[in-house]
RNA sequence: GCUGAAGUAGCUCAGUGGUAGAGCAGCGGUUUCGUAAACCGCAGGUCGUGGGUUCAACUCCCACCUUCAGCUCCA
């Protein structure tokens, strides 16, 4: 028998027989190793353990702590199901039923039955009882003509329309149990490493995630190697549901929705301090970047939009209406309005860049199913800018706007995941251009050493662009930051012009960006972020003074005033309740900084500081307070 | 828009074919208290909206509105 070197993670090379398997290699090295190995990395594939190795090859085993490991397991999971859905349902139809990054789902056309909650439970009873049987994943290999005969036999239109997509390749299924299926792999060794199950819901899915094929119904579960890993994860699920925004925002008297307008927050004091305050950090930063502030009509006729193409491409999402002949639309975006303030007069080179800033209140007709609190909503108010510049400010316009973006998000520890997206398929504008950009983009970034996803193909028909994701409490996505770099729409379609060094008119560029990308989404990101405990220089109540008995009212007053006077949101709470209950409300109300004053307080001219999240941190005389707190809130700083 | 789930007091929730319940919040009293809930009392609801079935509907049926999860969408 010929043997063959395999190399190690560690860079040692062993020789072993032709044939081994992963399992084999494991346990060789030590039981334990084999028990927690699900997994191999084969030459940089991720292979099922007892698939056998044939040639030289570079190995790694992944266990649960590996990504390879996990999808492996949610992967096998997913068959699982599949198996435990077939037997208590014969007959179903299965779609696809990949592992994601917090568990699996696959999609089920079950005919006329629709899954209840109950079924679920049941569905993962019987999950559990099979992973119990410990049947083996067997990989089989096989021709594309035994495939389509084998889900032509089955009657199952979907895998073979995933066959007719792989015509000519060789095809392999996986079995185990009783369950077989169309599959790449890899796999477990055996169901029974799967040991702890929740399926957590199910809905609608539309095949291939085209709406206009049939809708399946999607299982979602998740397992883990233990059960205490189990209930974890679902104890942080919970704690993520604490941070929601909407659950913060009511609690918070940050803002409210209501039936009357859906879509459209109302913004209670509270939350508008917090708007108020984003707005003033980022007038104040964009001054300094010189930028101009405008304001252009939220209320405009629909021949804006047929101009700038907005009329033929996003009408669905517009609202407008008929008045006296003539059609109105709401603005859904400020981009083509912003043209009008550019033309107002002859632009010379040396204007160049104008940046345009407006903070602009947009409708768009988002439809019924997409809203979601703070993050999906039809009123929009976005801190928009457009910059004009010429082609060879790109670069530095850029590269200022990153750093923008870096030290906007820095102020709020927030960690922003980049997107790079380029030319999509029938884009417009000049090749030479749309290459220049996109390397000047990339070059940017690198530059900065921005780590940062590709997606090719992604852009805007009309030029590349930046964008910046953030995650929500439940691990959502959500984009807020853009910088989408414009050749065509306002340039060529508002024929912007201005009059270059030799005196021929020349066409700008335009730059659309967003750093917090809307207030109300930006609002609901920091709000999870900081799960309602907001840094001080947000927080709807900085400080609040407790005042023990009536005899520190004097005091207290004393107190309370001289923060007002030094600009401090101050509060005094000198309602006829124990010092215990207040300090229990105004913590739950997140109050920054509470100041307790009694009688030692009061003849001291001190104040007996108690920092929320913190508690009690000891006795400061009140100016030695009012320094250290006017300085946090100027600095800005982060108190988690 | 699609599939599923849900909507009861300001909030969180219980209830069920026979005239609506709790805790917290609110209001009125008593209590003046040192770092996360003092005590007593009062008030509060067309049970999302509109139809239907029934002697009787918060409860069953239908439609609509809104919310939630996912899909789709997201210049």
């Amino acid at each position: 028998m010929e043997t063959i070197s395999i190399k190690f993670p560690d860079g040692k090379i062993k020789d072993y027989p032709q044939g081994i398997t992963g399992s084999e290699i494991a346990g060789g090295i030590s039981q334990g190793l084999l028990r927690d190995s699900l997994a191999i990395e084969v030459n940089g594939d991720v292979w099922d353990l007892n698939r056998k190795i044939m040639n030289d090859s570079e190995v790694k085993l992944l266990k649960w702590a590996e990504i390879g490991g996990k999808e492996a397991y949610w992967h096998s999971s997913s068959h699982l199901m599949a198996e435990a859905v077939e037997s208590l349902f014969p007959g179903v139809k299965f779609g696809i039923g990949p592992s994601i990054d917090a568990g699996f789902y696959y999609d089920i056309d079950l005919g006329g039955h629709t899954l209840s909650p109950d079924d679920l439970i049941k569905i993962e009873q019987k999950m559990i009882e099979l992973a119990k049987a410990d049947s083996s994943f067997v990989r089989e290999e096989k021709s594309w003509e035994n495939a389509v005969a084998y889900f032509t036999e089955k009657k199952d239109p979907y895998k073979l329309e995933l066959l007719d997509e792989l015509k000519g390749q060789t095809i392999t299924f996986y079995h185990h149990g009783k369950f077989t299926d169309l599959c790449a792999g890899p796999h477990l060794p055996s169901t029974g490493k799967i040991k702890a199950i929740k399926l957590l819901s199910v809905a609608g899915a539309y095949w291939r995630g085209n709406e206009k094929n049939k809708m399946l119904q999607r299982i979602y579960g998740i397992s883990f190697p233990s059960q205490k890993e189990l209930d974890e994860y679902l104890f942080r699920i919970e704690e993520a549901k604490r941070r929601d925004h909407r659950k913060l925002g009511k609690e918070l008297d940050l803002f409210v929705f209501h039936d009357i307008a859906p879509g459209a927050p109302f913004w209670l004091p509270n939350g508008m301090i917090v708007f108020r305050e984003l707005e003033k950090f980022l007038r104040f930063e964009l001054d300094g970047a010189g930028y101009q502030e405008i304001s252009t009509p939220i209320l405009v006729k629909k021949e804006l939009w047929e101009q700038s193409g907005h009329w033929a491409h996003y009408k669905e999402n517009m609202f407008y209406f008929d008045n006296e002949e003539t059609t109105f639309s709401l603005k859904p975006m400020n981009c083509p309005e912003s043209t009008y303030v550019y033309r107002h007069r002859i632009r010379s080179y040396k204007d160049l860049p104008l940046r345009y800033s407006e903070i602009g209140r947009l409708h768009r007709n988002e439809i019924s199913g997409a809203l979601g609190g703070m993050f999906r909503v039809r009123q929009i108010t976005m801190d928009d800018a457009h910059i004009y510049c010429r082609p060879d400010q790109i670069i530095e316009e850029i590269n200022s706007l990153i750093d923008l973006v870096e030290r906007f998000y820095s102020i709020f520890g927030l960690k922003p995941q980049y997107n790079l997206s380029t030319k999509p398929n029938g884009a417009m504008g000049d090749p030479q251009l749309w290459s220049e950009a996109e390397e000047g983009l990339k070059t940017a970034l690198e530059q900065k050493k921005i780590k940062y996803n590709l997606k090719p193909k992604d852009g805007a028909f009309y030029g590349p662009k930046i964008d910046v994701q953030i995650q929500d409490a439940l691990g959502r996505d959500w984009q807020i930051a853009t910088i989408q770099l414009d050749f065509v729409m306002l340039p060529e379609r508002f024929e912007l012009e201005y009059v270059a060094e030799d005196g021929l008119r020349k066409r700008p560029v335009a730059i659309h960006r967003a750093i917090f990308g809307s207030f109300e989404r930006f609002m609901g990101i920091i709000t999870e972020h900081f799960a309602g405990s907001f840094p001080t220089w947000l927080s709807p109540t900085q400080v609040v003074v407790l005042p023990i008995t009536d005899t520190q009212g004097e005091y207290a007053a004393k107190v309370y005033q001289a923060l007002r006077r030094a600009g401090v949101r101050v509060e005094l709470d000198d309602r006829n309740e124990k010092i215990n209950y207040k300090i229990r409300e105004w913590e739950m109300k997140k109050a920054s900084y509470m100041l307790v004053v009694g009688e030692k307080e009061r003849t001291a001219t001190t104040v007996s500081v108690r920092q929320h999240k913190k508690g009690d941190i000891g006795v400061l005389p009140l100016d030695k307070f009012i320094e250290n707190i006017i300085q946090e809130i100027q600095q800005k700083t982060l108190t988690i």
